[in-house]
Formats: structure tokens, sequence, C-alpha cells
DNA sequence: AATCGCGCCTGACGGC
DNA sequence: TGCCGTCAGGCGCGAT
């Protein structure tokens, strides 16, 4: 589910409700998320305060007194803060419950997600040390995309999508993006002009901003956390809209499939 | 080094 | 009604 507008959305809603809370207990209900979770994670969180949340890429970061909490939503994870008197649900996966009876929640239908401690220098981790910049910071410009992308063969769509060229931008982002900056999803990533990755990055800043300010995207799962979805599927430009007219200049928009994702795009418009 | 395709999971949906 | 295949917003891994 969740690309950046969708994680900073949870980040936003769920630091001022639990930056300062005392960890009292862990409950950990299933053996595993993507990895397994390491069965130490109570004794190494309980007595701990959270003190504050940040985020790089599509990860979460919960800073302790002593060392990090590394959160990943996965496809169809969602966090809420509830009290832990609240009855788990189905998907329910993992409470961090705090000494004043509320506790954050995660539930992960498709168990797609991560959640790991980290001793010390997060950033350091090899899931993230790696990782490109954000994309909303001023190192994502049309001359870093344009350089990256130097004879490289792969369609443009899964280039920006790959997270160590720039964090973010999933599957239904790419496709808008795409679309704003009028170049066709499947072109070579290395053939494209340093004038059209300067439109690129422009397009791909521009709706996240626009989502972000939205609340996030809701398909199917993504739920803030207070429960309510994200508004910026009435805004999609050409993201699941295969066979209705493009905005632009209604030709109908195609669907595709490109590195085993769904992509659209009008043919007329973009290049 | 770059690219491709798979698999991790569950659930929803369409066709038969 | 049920069974089967396909698809879903991510990402790491192994093979080539």
């Amino acid at each position: 589910m969740p690309e950046l507008p969708e994680v900073e959305t949870t980040r936003l809603g769920i630091e001022p409700l639990i930056s300062g809370c005392r960890i009292a207990r862990v409950e950990l209900r299933v053996p595993k998320l993507r990895w397994p979770l390491d069965p130490r994670l109570p004794a190494l969180l309980v007595g701990q305060s959270i003190r504050s949340v940040g985020r790089r890429a599509k990860y979460l970061l919960f800073y302790l007194d002593a060392g990090c909490l590394l959160l990943h939503l996965g496809m169809t994870g969602n966090l809420r803060v509830v009290p832990q008197s609240s009855p788990a649900a189905k998907h329910d996966h993992v409470d961090i419950c705090f000494v004043d009876g509320r506790c954050l929640r995660f539930s992960d239908p498709r168990r797609f997600g991560a959640l790991l401690f980290v001793p010390d220098q997060p950033l350091e981790h090899p899931l993230l040390s790696k990782l490109g910049p954000e994309p909303l910071s001023a190192e994502l410009d049309g001359r870093y995309l344009y350089r990256r992308s130097r004879n490289r063969t792969l369609p443009v769509k899964p280039f920006i999508m790959d997270q160590q060229i720039v964090v973010g931008v999933g599957n239904i982002y790419a496709s808008e993006a795409l679309f704003m900056a009028g170049i066709r999803p499947g072109r070579a990533a290395g053939r494209i002009s340093e004038k059209a990755y300067a439109r690129l990055t422009e397009a791909i800043k521009q709706v996240l901003r626009a989502a972000l300010a939205a609340g996030g995207t809701t398909f199917s799962d993504f739920r803030r956390v207070d429960g309510r979805p994200g508004y910026f599927k009435q805004q999609l430009l050409v993201y699941g809209r295969e066979g209705e007219p493009c905005p632009r200049c209604a030709a109908v928009i195609v669907a595709i499939r490109l590195g085993q994702r769904s992509t659209f795009y009008c043919r007329r418009c973009q290049s």
C-alpha cells in the first residue's frame, strides 16, 4: 500500500500521540512478518520511552531512549493508537503498550511489513544505508536523475521506483508523475533527456506533496491513524483509470504491465 | 553491474 | 455455492 505520502501521513498522525510515552509491555501475536520477529523485542523495548518518530524512505523510525525501532508498513500495514482494552482483530499482529493504558497497534493482513530493533546508528543499517535521496529534498533534481540513468536500459518507471535511485515513489505515484511529465513509462531510462528528467522531477515532487496534503491515497487497505482513509484517490489522473478518457486530451487511458506491475498512461500525451 | 522474475502472505473479485 | 486463477500500493533475493 503505502508510498511516501501514506507513510508520512502515518508518521504525522502518530508522533503527537506517542512521543514521550513509556513502553510497559509488547505483545507479539505472530511469529513473523516479512522476517521472523525477534522474540527479545519485548525485553528490549519495555521501560523505554519513545522520544520521536522519524521517517527515512518508506520506513518509520521510532527513536527510543536507547536504540531505534524500524517499521515498514509493507503493502497493507497500518498503525493505530487504541486503548489496550480494545480487542485485537484478525490481523492485529503487534501491540506496543504504554504505561498510560493506550497502545500502538500494528495491523498488516499480508504481513509484508517489517519490525526490527536497531541498537544504534539506524541510518547505517543495511536496509537504509544504500537508499537514494528523499524525493522532496533538493538532492533530487533533473540533473541527478539524468546522471544516474545514463546507460540504463530498464524502463523509466521501474527506474524511478528503484529505492536506490530515489525513495518513496511506488507504483501509483510513478504512473501519475510520468503522466504529468508527458513521458511514456516504457521508455528506456538511459534514453531520456535531462530536460525531460527536470519535468519528471517536478512532477514527482508535485504529486507527492499533493497526495500528502490529501492524507495519502486509499485504494483498499490504507488507513490513517484515526481510521479515516486518504482522499487522494479522487485526484489520481491515470492510475486505475484504464478505459477512461485522459483528463488532458480525452484519449483512452491504457493499462500495460511493466516489471510485473500495472502501469497506466495516455498514448497521446506521453511520448 | 544490471536486469529479471520469484516469493513472501491474505483477501477480493471475476469466470465458470 | 464453490473452486480456480489473477490481481493488489513493496522489497529482498538468487539466477543469469
